[in-house]
DNA sequence: TGACGTACTACGTCACACATAGTACGTTCG
DNA sequence: CGAACGTACTATGTGTGACGTAGTACGTCA
């Protein structure tokens, strides 16, 4: 299990790299997030979609409307050039990041 | 270069860690942690001060007086077995975000 | 003598993930 | 047939951690 603390500045990365694949909508976005890390991280409702209106108001992604199956109006997201990106920064800071996390923890063993 | 988003959540684990190795006090660990990441990630005094209180709150590092060179004094600190533990639960921690994060970020060039 | 390095403290701010709570509609099942 | 469950979303408030800004105090060195 993860904790949000452990995953807390990475979700923005995790959303985009999501709607990189294709546009989605918040709740559908949950559950991806929910099985791609093997249930490992359950990502609250109020935290992902505080994280997609960030990310729309900093114009990384855009919102149309779309319908579920029934009809049922829906919010869809789509990732933008700039957001395309601001991705690609953040995973290089991510890559970053790692290695000189890793410096510290040499000989601990876990 | 490393923003304070990208570490956050990981500055406890840095501390630990070098203190793990032997004793030292504040401004030791600050220069530490500037050294250790190649000047990647350059922590800020108050940063730092208040982690070493708050590890020292929780129990995971014990403070003593010590002094420098020139007789000033100066507080350093130990890790304590709780700290240990702690610190390898961190790490375990630490190995299960990095690969969740990096199952999201396949496929994308940085 | 005054800039610089060392060593530390106090107080305030901001962002992000979360807690708590609620709305609304469709399906399903006993 | 109605009550639980899943879907899809909104509103508001809280806590923590890293930071900004500021200041203290002493030693060395040019």
């Amino acid at each position: 299990m993860i904790s949000a603390d452990a995953i807390r500045g990475y979700v923005d990365l995790m959303v985009l790299s999501l709607l990189r694949q294709r546009p989605s909508y918040a709740y559908e976005l949950a559950q991806q997030i929910h099985s791609v890390t093997g249930a490992e991280y359950t990502i609250k409702q109020t935290t992902l979609y505080s994280a997609v209106k960030r990310l729309e108001g900093a114009g990384l992604v855009t919102s149309y409307a779309g319908a579920s199956e029934s009809g049922k109006p829906r919010t869809y997201y789509r990732i933008t050039d700039e957001g395309l990106a601001h991705l690609e920064l953040k995973v290089a800071e991510w890559r970053d990041t790692k290695s000189v996390v890793d410096r510290f923890i040499e000989g601990v063993e876990a």
